[in-house]
DNA sequence: CGAAGCATTGAAGTGCGTCAACAATCGTGG
DNA sequence: CCACGATTGTTGACGCACTTCAATGCTTCG
């Protein structure tokens, strides 16, 4: 199950065999998480961070006055809170969207593979960095696209995002979030994101049933978006 | 001019003074830079890193129909672009607000530090954490916070950021941006934006004015915001 | 089978955008 | 040191994307 994080990885350093058998010792312990569930709360001290393995989760900030806006979503492969092994609590909280395979890695663990494999911790500290390159574009969404751009832009990230990790069809995905999740994704209200989706569906870009997301039209779903891949930094030479 | 930086490190950890020599040395030039300019472009080959030590510095995306976002703004004593030390071409521009003195450190010497000094490599990974924190609180801003509220909030950070690193009055600070770099700060209009700042006038909370922030009702301004400062990490203790 | 959550729709309101004009300030050259 | 064009700040009228409120069916699941 870790073999989709070893998959991630490999897309961008080549790993000798002692590394990888390091890593797969670093996670201590794999669990299964229920769905909606708060795996960790902002300002909690943490030692592990925990590796998704299977499933979706969010990382969300609540305002005082109810609002919640969904910072980043994490699907299989990624460190969700890999930040944690240097702030040591986080500003947010991360929940689960779905039901979840976590592997949970000390971080001592993750101390002793950067000390030693200083090519993983360089691995490490970049996919941190390509976190918050989704996040800026995530504010350029939120500050400049409308909302049928923004929801377009969501749709097609995600789809090179599973795509890398071999979770997506040719023409699609499975998208298990509701619409009030979405919603909080976009800093939409669910009516408007409801309308948005429906926009979508008429004009023939995707479709959205049954927790499946289809993608019928790339192209022009990527123009509405003001698509560019570049932040993603999929294109990163291995090393 | 570099013991900007190193006040605002030793906030965090303390350094022995061969680390302090090794940051020292790690500057291979200091240069001035106009304002207006365009310090780094987006895809461009890096392989150096600045340290801003004087002036105001933005990291802007833009679309490609012209709309464009500020992510996050720079402030004496912070590393605009630490993140292109593993990413090695980055997302967004790096741009002067005002006329800056900028240190340039070349990646080789920074890998250098990393590897003889642990901590430090330890502290710049947090700092890059920290900055993907304040990102992230501008997306909540962006996607859940009125315009005033956002407003209010840049305001309240930009006092403690600049408080810490010894650049505020107990009442304000010298605020170098134009209405409009400051509306595509907040992801509004320029209209907008001089509305938002009058409407704080006049509810005697602060002044603009020659380019200096006066903050009348700093409680007042929190409130608005629902300024809550743990995301900027102020408190972290020394190890 | 019933309750709770989720998706959908309609009607009405509003925060912010757009367009347009003008005033104030700044920077630069003569 | 003044002249003058360019940038910045300000204001008004109007429009619209998105919100709010409220109701109704649909799905899910204990």
């Amino acid at each position: 199950m870790i073999s989709v994080h070893l998959t991630k990885l490999r897309r961008r350093i080549s790993i000798s065999s002692e590394e990888e058998r390091a890593i797969r010792d670093s996670v201590t312990e794999t669990r299964r998480v229920a769905a909606d569930d708060i795996l960790i709360r902002a300002g909690q001290e943490l030692n592990s961070s925990n590796l998704l393995l299977d499933g979706w989760m969010a990382r969300t900030k609540d305002l005082p006055s109810g609002e919640r806006q969904v910072t980043e979503l994490h699907v299989a492969g990624d460190f969700a809170d890999l930040h944690g092994f240097t702030l040591k609590r986080l500003d947010h909280d991360v929940v689960t969207l779905s039901e979840c395979t976590v592997g949970v890695v000390p971080h001592e663990r993750l101390k002793e593979i950067i000390e030693s494999y200083p090519r993983l911790g360089q691995y490490y500290w970049f996919s941190a960095n390509v976190d918050a390159a989704i996040t800026r574009e995530l504010a350029l969404s939120l500050g400049q696209r409308s909302a049928m751009s923004r929801m377009a832009h969501l749709f097609c990230e995600l789809y090179l995002r599973l795509d890398a990790v071999g979770q997506a069809r040719p023409d699609g995905y499975a998208f298990p979030l509701t619409q009030r999740e979405l919603s909080e994704c976009l800093g939409l209200t669910v009516v408007h994101a409801n309308r948005t989706i429906q926009e979508l569906r008429r004009r023939g870009l995707v479709e959205l049933e049954n927790r499946q997301l289809t993608i019928l039209d790339r192209r022009g779903l990527e123009g509405i978006a003001e698509f560019d891949s570049t932040y993603l930094y999929l294109d990163r030479v291995r090393a």
